[in-house]
DNA sequence: ATGTCC
């Protein structure tokens, strides 16, 4: 990105000025490397945004953004409804919910190496990856209907979760407002039977080992220490989210110039909030974010089926379950005024700061757990939201370190054997039904996750409190 | 990300 059209306002934010049709200007979170090194499409997308009606204070852009559908990832926007604001599908993604939480194990590394393969083994034929993975749960018509409605809350009814759980999703792992009949039968069918699996493309299961605490008070709230084992699920609401994407982007499309709405780029397909359309959307995108949080909590039950045959003593606490494809009612601190807002995060974190009233109770005068998943093979991060982020991108943060090449091009680059053995002699065990997933998804591929999440602790936007590796990692 | 093209 060219630096002469950018204001710097400190080493971490760049603006780029209201002009033309902008209604807000943009605001970038980064350092001068990652904006140098950030495509020309972010800020042009940026752009974009900052043209859509009712946006407010500005178009953000996390330190990991990079070009995407209409919005990029890594923006964050937010919209008043009062001021013909509007809500995008490109805005959220197709991957709706798309998430990582993690659990608590209890565990110290030794307790792993002595059956690191086995555990590999035992949880990769267990939880089913890769592109059209079906589980062991079939739900019928009606049954997706209350798994829409319930999300966590659902899976907490079916047995797959404990209910302590629930406090540690955000939501409390329901989302209000989510209208199954909103969602086509077509995208219920493709997901009835994809309850409880992985996916595939950067989507993944690792256990993970504490590696460096930053902030020792925050680390023991959330009750990690250095050593510790820990395991991280990465993924989101599989073929439902996506149809649901495809289908709504097309609605609003052909809806736009009926709402009066004049779109820069066709990608950036949205309605007015108060819009028959916009309402729907919601409504379905709702569903799609409890289906995301339902599938990771059966991800989760069925992690811990593994564990509790293979080592009992694990207690597999979760620690927080994140979303960072979503659209949400906020209230936010605006120019002064508390307004309530809809804030798109794609490919972003919610970060609530210390005291916000959604954090779990054990966890308010903390902040919220940030989970940062990293590439195949490389480090992740656990930060906490920063105090008074709230004036900086409505108290959200990165969500990972990006792709930095093309599927296309790792292929090209790498061979999925290679990887595989190249990550073993390093400890790391990688179990996947895919090479070329493999080969995609090399870490080479993807930008440092360490600058992206350094730069978010810096810009004030999530604090870094511990770094985790991977010891095995079981890939989509 | 995605029954990697209805």
């Amino acid at each position: 990105m060219d630096l002469n059209r950018l204001i710097q306002h400190s080493n971490f934010e760049w603006e780029i000025p209201t002009a033309g049709d902008m209604l807000v200007p943009v605001i970038i979170y980064a350092s001068e490397q990652l904006v140098r090194d950030m495509d020309d499409k972010v800020a042009i997308q940026a752009v974009n945004v900052a043209t859509l009606p009712g946006i407010v204070k500005a178009s953000y852009a996390m330190p990991d953004a990079h070009w995407g559908y209409g919005f990029p990832i890594g923006g964050v926007a937010a919209f008043d409804p009062d001021e013909g604001g509007v809500v995008s599908a490109g805005g959220v993604g197709f991957d709706i919910s798309c998430g990582v939480r993690t659990l608590l194990t209890g565990l110290q590394r030794h307790h792993i190496e002595a059956v690191k393969n086995k555990l590999a083994d035992d949880l990769y034929n267990t939880i089913p990856a890769g592109v059209g993975s079906t589980g062991g749960i079939h739900l019928k018509l009606r049954e997706m209907d209350d798994m829409l409605r319930g999300g966590a809350q659902w899976a907490l009814q079916r047995g797959f979760a404990r209910p302590e759980d629930m406090a540690r999703i955000e939501e409390a792992g329901c989302m209000a407002g989510a209208e199954p009949a909103q969602v086509s039968e077509h995208a219920k069918k493709r997901q009835q039977d994809e309850m409880g699996t992985l996916g595939s493309g950067n989507h993944y299961l690792e256990v993970q080992e504490v590696k460096d605490i930053y902030d020792t008070e925050v680390a023991a709230a959330f009750g990690i220490g250095l050593g510790d084992i820990v395991v991280s699920i990465h993924c989101g609401s599989r073929g439902l989210g996506h149809q649901i994407g495809t289908e709504f982007l097309k609605d609003m499309v052909i809806a736009a110039p009926q709402h009066g709405i004049h779109l820069p780029d066709r990608e950036l397909a949205c309605a007015p909030i108060n819009s028959p359309l916009g309402q729907k959307y919601l409504g379905a995108m709702r569903a799609a974010i409890n289906c995301a949080l339902a599938n990771r909590q059966i991800l989760t039950h069925l992690t811990r089926c593994v564990f509790e045959k293979l080592l009992p003593d694990a207690t597999m606490s979760l620690l927080y379950d994140v979303s960072h494809n979503t659209c949400k009612l906020e209230e936010h601190l605006i120019d002064g005024q508390r307004r309530k807002v809809y804030v798109h995060r794609k490919g972003a974190t919610r970060a609530f700061g210390p005291g916000h009233p959604d954090i779990p109770e054990a966890l308010r005068n903390v902040g919220q757990p940030v989970l940062i998943g990293g590439s195949m093979g490389t480090a992740s991060y656990i930060l906490v939201g920063a105090k008074d982020n709230d004036q900086r991108s409505f108290s959200s943060a990165c969500h990972g370190a990006g792709r930095a090449m093309s599927r296309h091009a790792a292929v090209k680059q790498w061979r999925g054997r290679t990887v595989v053995d190249d990550l073993a002699s390093r400890g790391i065990v990688v179990r996947s039904p895919s090479l070329r997933g493999v080969a995609e998804e090399a870490p080479g591929a993807y930008k440092d996750v360490s600058e992206v999440v350094e730069v978010a602790d810096r810009a004030g936007l999530a604090n870094k409190v511990a770094r985790v590796e991977p010891l095995i990692c079981i890939k989509g």
